[in-house]
DNA sequence: AGCGAAATTTGAATCGATCCAACAAAAATG
DNA sequence: CATTTTTGTTGGATCGATTCAAATTTCGCT
């Protein structure tokens, strides 16, 4: 009975090891660790006795109290764990992230969570170097949470702005602006805007005042590109029907329905992210009306699905693999520094813009 | 502020916090993670003190050492990281390991490494209550280090074998059968197998002798599901060339390649996976080959991408999702008995088959 | 044999928490 | 007021390793 549950105790212990082959911790410590400053007797003495008992070799969670480096990077987001591989903006980050990461050795954790509760518990009880934190939705709770951790940590600015983290975001304004001119100068004149979140959980057309009262600053500055630029074509930008929306179908097609059920439609449509403007082109080409040739429609972010969709999307890239490598590599060479970096964003013209139809 | 010397000084440990409040660390202790047992009073007023000292709460590496649990689970691969998130399959695999891990809260920690070096160690090294393992290639040097840390592990069978340890893997000789069928019934007589490989890292053509001794028997059994079935058909498979890849465009390309260097080209091609698949059918198209009125193509696995591709795929699919999930379960709550599933498959007909051509 | 240098080994201290039996104080009960 | 109960607090033990100064052994050489 007793040995029976001695069977079951407890795992092996370096120490129990070390007692068994008759030397000090510090010897069976070395054996593993450092294998190449103990006496090769000696070595094979303990090696030995550690097989003969089925030691599982040092415990990692016994190392890391001692060592303090956990050797991996958290990736934290308010969505669910599945987001990582499901989100094609998110798939390409990670591997720029992945990229950095197996550059060095480390390795990733994945933290998210299903409520809010939760995610704090997650957040506090990760075992990592640090965070590179996706800002989507809620990300200023995300952001205070793991500001609470005291380790080093970086924002990728998808929409969320706060000068006194680490972040590396893009020129949002001037990527606003080159998808406005380029539909500018093929002579649209009357758009429509598919908009992320300006601030708290809401959908629905936009105003003035709540453009200028948002919290989410890479949304505000996205918008205020469309709108100098246009501007400067002297378009009248008040009267640009704007829809928030929460990227993703649902909320897309409820302000393609809203800004459609209007008098005038618009020929072009400026979307904020290329999932957005992907789901625009299916609801347009459901609807009969045929991209580019009724409406034009360009994305923003530059993710590879865009390319393949059908017709190809017009939109502007971001380097995503880049700004996930700096991102973990922000964290993994990190020196106490804030650090606050804006990327370049690039036009790329496929076919889902054309001239604007004649009416 | 204070950032200055906050960044000199060590952290503030739970000990710290003790002793300026005045109280003993077992309290203290409980006022981070048992609050409601202490008196309010106090509760506040230790607190205050961490919050001016500026604590960053309980360290997760000093309260895991005590707990035991991690409540993370790890995904091995001897790919590199970048793999989960850019590989078709495994992409879907992790959103069905990821939904396990969201629906108790756990987290995910990805493991791999570029050499077998860090691979060893980073396995050694994971702070995981478990392992899912990718078993790729190197599949059973994967199994053994994992073996070796004495924690739960399941196999995801990806051609690899061992009696002894839990995996979930697929019928695969059901689904070569199926594949095989499908293409023996719409009249295909002239065949060539692109297939995953046998055993150690090569590429090539295969001969019988290495089909009987092969390591990973997921492939050998795909093609003894093949063979059978065409057989069944009167069909002589001692003459159907099989090669050997990994499973990436290079060695996919030389394959076909080869395969239609010879005098007879084949009629349809049964690919082991549907990423070869879709390799074979960009190459056939661009070849000047119709799919499917040249060339059918079939491919194994059943990932989203097939659906999209044109011509869409036609495919065994496995119930992807589903074998993550139940994977992740196995680790979630183990019980210490070692678990084989297999999990059954689907014929999916698309258009990348049809008819043989009359010849 | 004797001596110093080099190679090994030792064992206590440490990493940062949680747990728990024992104790103390306050509240409820007779 | 004495006696239970209830509630709150204490401090030592523990989780499983690594580290390092000091002690010991081994070795080379005269």
């Amino acid at each position: 009975m007793a040995s029976l549950l001695e069977g079951q105790a407890r795992p092996i212990r370096l120490a129990d090891i070390a007692k068994a082959a008759g030397v000090s911790h510090g010897t069976a410590s070395n054996v593993f660790s450092r294998p190449e400053i103990v006496r090769a007797e000696v070595r094979e003495r303990v090696k030995a006795v550690a097989e003969q008992m089925g030691y599982a070799g040092p415990d990692p969670k016994g190392r890391l109290l001692r060592a303090g480096k956990v050797n991996a990077i958290g990736v934290g987001t308010t969505e669910p764990l599945s987001y990582f591989f499901e989100d094609p903006f998110a798939r390409v980050m990670m591997a720029g992230i992945s990229e950095a990461c197996d550059a060095t050795g480390a390795g990733i954790a994945l933290v998210s969570a299903a409520n809010q509760e939760k995610l704090a518990w997650n957040i506090q009880s990760a075992l990592v170097d640090g965070f590179v934190l996706f800002c989507i939705e809620g990300g200023s709770r995300l952001v205070e949470l793991t500001r609470e951790r005291r380790l080093p940590f970086v924002a990728l600015e998808l929409g969320f702005h706060d000068e006194t983290i680490s972040a590396i975001g893009v020129d949002n304004i001037a990527g606003g602006r080159l998808a406005a001119r380029h539909l500018a100068e093929l002579g649209h004149r009357r758009f429509a805007v598919l908009s992320l979140t300006l601030g708290e959980d809401r959908t629905g057309f936009v105003t003035p005042e709540m453009v200028r009262s948002a919290v989410y600053t890479g949304t505000r500055d996205r918008l205020a590109g469309y709108f100098e630029e246009l501007s400067s074509f002297g378009i009248d930008t008040t009267r640009i029907p704007i829809f928030e929306t929460e990227n993703e179908e649902k909320s897309t097609r409820a302000g393609l329905e809203a800004i459609f059920a209007g008098g005038k439609p618009p020929s072009a449509i400026l979307a904020m992210s290329d999932r957005m403007a992907m789901i625009a082109i299916d609801w347009l080409t459901t609807r009969g009306l045929k991209v580019p040739q009724d409406v034009s429609v360009v994305g923003f972010d530059g993710v590879p699905d865009g390319a393949l969709c059908d017709p190809p999307l017009t939109t502007i890239a971001q380097p995503i693999t880049e700004i996930g490598r700096r991102a973990a590599r922000m964290i993994l060479d990190h020196d106490g520094a804030v650090r606050r970096e804006t990327m370049g964003v690039e036009l790329i013209v496929r076919a889902s813009t054309g001239p604007a139809p004649k009416a």
